[in-house]
RNA sequence: UGACUUAGCUGUGCGGCAGCGCUCGUAUUCGGGCGAGGAAAGUCCGGGCAUCACAGGACAGGAUAGCUGCUAACGGCAGCCGAAGGCGACUUUAGGGCUUAGUGCAACAGAGAUAUACCGCCUACCGCAUCUAUACUGAUGCGAGGUAAGGGUGGAAAGGCGAGGUAAGAGCUCACCGGCACACGGGAGACCGUGUGGCCAUGUAAACCCUAUCCGAUGCAACACCGACCGAGGGGUUAUCGCUUGUCCGGCGCUCUCGACGGGUGGCAGGAGCGGUUACGGCGACGUACCGCCAAGAUAGAUUGCCGUGUAAACAGAACCCGGCUUACAGGCUAAGUCAUUCC
RNA sequence: CUGUCCGUAGCUCAAUUGGAUAGAGUACCAGACUCCGACUCUGGCGGUUGUGGGUUCGAUUCCCGCCGGGCAGA
């Protein structure tokens, strides 16, 4: 995951809500925008309305550990994406996420 | 065997593949080491640390409230005292002062709420009337009083209860109990015991308040350092130059100080540290000595993902650090003790 | 991290220094009015005063602990 990097200004997680085209799940919403870069960046939003500190964490690391399988198969450079987590996405395996986000960026045009 | 009481421990384990943070090394690749909790939580107290302020005192404001100790300190803890609850082990307790500062409040009910006479009881003493009578006699009623026993109201009705006493009653007198004051004795003290006294005006201070003790303010987004940029002020006039729309005036350039903004590094993990079937002191909280150990340090925030195995896996994720408090918590385990029943 | 304020009917708000079936408007239901609706009038329904304790004779009110939310500052 060396070329990956995070989004962490507000700003740049707005650009993604409203310029980005989306793609919705129980598990996962994805937002996908083109940032005319070499690398490719990414952002993981774990609201309180999933539930305590230790599922927001639970959340983030299974879309994180889905993203570096993903990875490893294609190549996401020139792209920002933003994954919000949901109430099931702490229940879920990363396999399962790993098959909805990769269907999520096939029809995204990635 | 059953029902409990108290104190504590643990709170997923093992294997395989891939990966994350810090750190060390022979260091692009690679390998080694370490990697959340009993509450990390709530942020309710106390302290360390940092910056600013500060001769000293007083007021205001806030906190605490039985005593003695422990502690860096505390609103915490330990032991004890008083009170309440429990057959008991034991548990709970904001527990100073409204009788010796002062003020406020006490709805409704009730005759009366800090002082009273509605019903009742009584006629010893005083007056009147009637009856009786030899009478300075007695009876009844009314007036005029006495009374706080009984009734009823209330959270609370002038200490409780019993006896004496009385016209009826009353701490009016006495015994016991409660409470208050004083004295003596015991104790480090809260307080306890004994005696004497007079018969003692309700509750509320988690009402204002009084008394005693304590508290400077701000908080790691503190604070220190680094380089660039912006603004204000001072100095300088190298300037025949460059920028400020062409010209003139003026300003800027260089340097120093201060301020603000965002970025990086430190602060930041060796500390009131952890462990000990160690020794000593103490009922205990804890202290002293000795031995051993170094064990997360991120910065959108690391501790994981998948698979196998295992009957099942709670509450929950460090963000400057520490001591407590409070709250959440499935299952399992240990120790000490109490009561009841049965048997020996 | 720190300070401060607030939780009352479905909704918006009251309740005097603690005093008794917690009160208004609106919404809802029923009736009246109308040919029928609306408006208007009358009546009714609706409350564990966020929650658990304590102080008090008595708590929406005072005190403490939780739960939820708002605001302000760094």
């Amino acid at each position: 995951m060396n070329y990956l990097k995070t989004l962490t200004l507000n700003k740049e997680f707005k650009r993604a809500y409203y310029q980005g085209k989306s793609k919705a799940h129980p598990l996962v919403i994805t937002y996908l925008l083109k940032n005319r870069r070499n690398g490719a960046r990414y952002g993981v939003t774990a609201s309180k309305k999933i539930g305590n500190a230790v599922l927001r964490n639970r959340a983030r690391r299974v879309i994180t550990a889905a993203l570096s399988q993903i990875e490893n198969e294609r190549n996401l450079r020139g792209f920002d994406m933003v994954f919000v987590a949901r109430s099931a996405t702490c229940k879920a395996k990363s396999t399962d996420l790993k098959k909805v986000i990769s269907k999520h960026l096939d029809l995204l045009g990635l």
